[in-house]
DNA sequence: GAAAAAGTCAAACAAATGTTTAAAACTATT
DNA sequence: AATAGTTTTAAACATTTGTTTGACTTTTTC
């Protein structure tokens, strides 16, 4: 059944049922025809409004990436405010939430997991922009931990770990829901997601803390 | 200009192009021409020796996860003799090393990696009994860590968070490598990562087993 | 309300796709 | 050397692909 939205524009809803189909099927998969026809459009509907195949995988990419820079734009503000292992807690929550956020289309995630794990001649220029800046502000938060400082691999090095640990969930939602069956997803196991992650990090630069200082 | 590798069988060279046109392209944008074409062979050697497109991208995909399942059985030998540690260690190295072993054609780890990201409907059989067995192995070197016993949930959360670190580095090779300019994953660089997951996850493991038993 | 611009539509286009066919070339067995 | 089985080949097959066209309708602008 076509999700036809009859009230937005064409445009958007090619846009929404593009990035369904994208993420169902990647980008060779998804036939134009179907792309169309989800969105009740006639088929030179997506060429008027995008040129081509491609500039419409470019701009359902661009959006999905635009929904989740709000979020963090958001967090970088009362960045200063808070205490460090808050912020910890706040990044990773932001990462998990940017993936499963109910309010937010379904294929937003895992069609950036798939440019993620893939990435495209349409990454260079939008995707690095995003990543850099988001992997910035968690060096910044790690740099911060190490009371010993640690020089920039250390930091590198612990950043990616804490990163690693989020990105999983998003990145093998398909894997592990078969994997761990009855493993909900839903606003209570995210936050429980997210704690864990948070105080199994903290935990890691605090014994690495000790024994840098008192040997 | 083709790998023609004019020794072995149609049916291996087939194996080897298709592996990285899929790698590269995904199934749907590697057309049986290019890989016949850079296997040296004629189109219908395809559908001769494999039937059709989907059980060639069938092979493709067993041989590369029969390739890892050697490694982890060879792990899985020596698994009583080693202190628990040591075991985790092995463990990452293995996964790291399975996937950035030089010796091992480069589409495997990034077929493996895409089809982790979006399971269709050829990981059912395979893949499930393979990732499966691994997360069990895991599992285990985890609970026999957690000292004052932990439940079945913390068991897979911190599975999970060993998981994670070890998996970034595989899925996001790609990405990494644009993000961290100069991070050489060479046998050297890899060792580092192995022992930095290691140690990270047992401190984790070890903070927390103090303050559960002397809270 | 007429002219112009923007949007939509069915139909058709050329190119690419996976697959099949039937003849030729090769290999092994007798 | 003749036969039977296996493999390779060029050509053709029917669909599906992304894209374009030109007529039609709707919306905007003056």
């Amino acid at each position: 059944m076509p999700s036809h939205d009859s009230e937005k524009s064409t445009r958007q809803r090619l846009l929404n049922a593009a990035g369904e189909c994208f993420a169902e099927h990647g980008f060779h998969g998804a036939p134009v025809r179907e792309i169309s026809q989800r969105a009740g459009a006639n088929v030179a509907a997506v060429n008027y409004h995008f040129g081509d195949k491609f500039k419409l995988y470019e701009a359902v990419l661009l959006e999905a990436i635009n929904y989740v820079e709000d979020r963090f734009s958001a967090l970088r503000a009362q960045s200063d405010t808070l205490d460090v292992a808050r912020r910890l807690h706040d990044f990773v929550g932001a990462l998990l939430m940017g993936g499963l956020d109910p309010d937010r289309p379904e294929w937003h995630c895992k069609l950036l997991c798939l440019e993620m794990a893939d990435p495209g001649p349409a990454v260079e220029t939008l995707f690095a922009q995003s990543i850099g800046g988001r992997f910035a502000m968690l060096r910044q938060i790690v740099s911060d931990l190490l009371n010993p400082p640690g020089d920039q691999m250390e930091i590198t090095l612990h950043a990616c770990s804490v990163l690693g640990q989020s990105l999983y969930y998003l990145q093998n939602h398909g894997t592990v829901s078969k994997l761990l069956p009855g493993f909900e997803l839903d606003s209570d196991g995210l936050e429980m997601l997210t704690t864990h992650i948070t105080e199994f990090s903290l935990a890691a630069i605090e014994q690495r803390n000790r024994r840098r200082s008192d040997g």
